[in-house]
DNA sequence: ACAATAATTTCGATTAGTCTAAAATTAGAT
DNA sequence: ATCTAATTTTAGACTAATCGAAATTATTGT
């Protein structure tokens, strides 16, 4: 059961893993916009790697792909490598929280489970990475979270900052002024319907307003303080 | 001049670097036979690199190939990276020197300037290797080196290991045993001409006769005394 | 319900890297 | 000097990954 995949497969499970968590079934057109290649590519990929014996990806024609065990395992193994080299670059190497990302994508493909064992042991097996996001087990298991995208909170609500998308360093310097970082705490103060803009009171920084394409990158627990009550 | 190129080519200029520094030029077979493909797929190759503009090789039919200055700049930024690798995987992650070469030999085509910088870096900017070979320097100037084979070595003489390669996980670990390690000292007693068999005594160590595949393998300082002297 | 539009798939082609088998060249021995 | 053996090159073909253009299938608005 032990196949090498080529750079190119780990890419395209682990973009099919991404957005799979949000849809359902993950189309051509997607996947073509994330790796930037023509999305006659992704359905020939799509076909090749749904034949593969066993099947990586599960493949209804017009309707895209869903990944099978065997797929999940694959993405989880290359996120997790991933992860696991941010934090190490950070912790060991000193690259700034921006930095990391791509460094990371060329790198998870080609170390070993050695590799990849001594590293986590270094860094104290850490659960979360270094942008919040959970670093699956060494078994591969993903724990199941309870979180939604900031873009989704309003007026009244207030949560805590759990993660955010590694891959825009000029979004991650951004964020990183503001004081939004994972952990950090903030409530909703408004949101204007028309543009999609949140303002935001981040726990001892100034008030700022976020536009969509910011709040769609970060995602945070909701503190519901009747919900505290009730435990 | 920043031409990116691919892991393969990048792994026929490092063997031709290598070969190189013995013979004048490197020819199809010896090549096949280092990297373990057909001779027919390295004739390509070096028509290939030959071509290239600006070449990377010199390259004359039957008669094969000397680096052009622009392939050793490319031969030596591969083999600074696998020696700060190599250094790094020890130093940091605890590799033993037997485990290192598999690893980097792939982390080499990936990482980034920066990375070498940080690596180099937090290693002190060393310049040998872990197995005692020389680090091309950041601007990528190798040092002249005064050794020599052991294999050339005849009784009477004694020197100082200066290194040993690094490919063989099970030598390594012999050498180790031995106490055959860069920096160690040593007398040769005696030497049996018709297997080429050297009796060597390493300083606090037992005798102990070796081969000529392993004594090819380790590169030495003659330390002569007559020529103390003079200076 | 159905035409327009959007998304997907098929088709034919390209590039990098590899192979085997056959042809050509070089080097060595007598 | 020439024949033989070893090495190298050519020729034709394969796989993975990609593309653009054309054909097909879905979606959606009225």
């Amino acid at each position: 059961m032990e196949r090498r995949l080529s750079d190119t497969v780990e890419d395209y499970l682990k973009v099919i893993y991404d957005l799979s968590s949000d849809n359902q079934r993950v189309g051509t057109g997607q996947i073509a916009d994330m790796l930037n290649v023509s999305p006659a590519s992704v359905t020939d990929m799509f076909q090749r790697l749904a034949g593969e014996d066993p099947p990586l990806l599960n493949y209804v024609k017009h309707q895209g792909v869903a990944l099978t065990e065997d797929g999940k395992k694959a993405a989880l193994e290359t996120i997790r490598h991933h992860r696991l080299l941010e934090l190490f670059l950070h912790e060991v190497l000193g690259y700034s929280w921006d930095q990391v990302h791509d460094e990371a994508e060329r790198l998870e493909h080609v170390i070993s489970e050695e590799f990849e064992e001594r590293v986590a042991a270094v860094l104290g097996n850490p659960q979360r990475g270094l942008h919040g996001k959970p670093i699956p087990s060494r078994k591969l298991v993903m724990p199941d979270l309870d979180t939604c995208y900031l873009r989704d909170l309003r007026p009244g609500q207030s949560g805590l900052v759990h993660s955010v998308n590694d891959d825009d360093p000029g979004l991650l310097r951004y964020l990183e002024v503001l004081g939004l970082v994972p952990g950090a705490s903030f409530e909703v103060i408004d949101f204007s319907p028309y543009d999609n803009n949140l303002h935001i009171q981040v726990k001892g920084e100034k008030e700022v307003v976020l536009g969509a394409s910011v709040t769609v990158q970060i995602r945070v627990e909701i503190l519901d303080l009747a919900l505290d009550k009730e435990r």
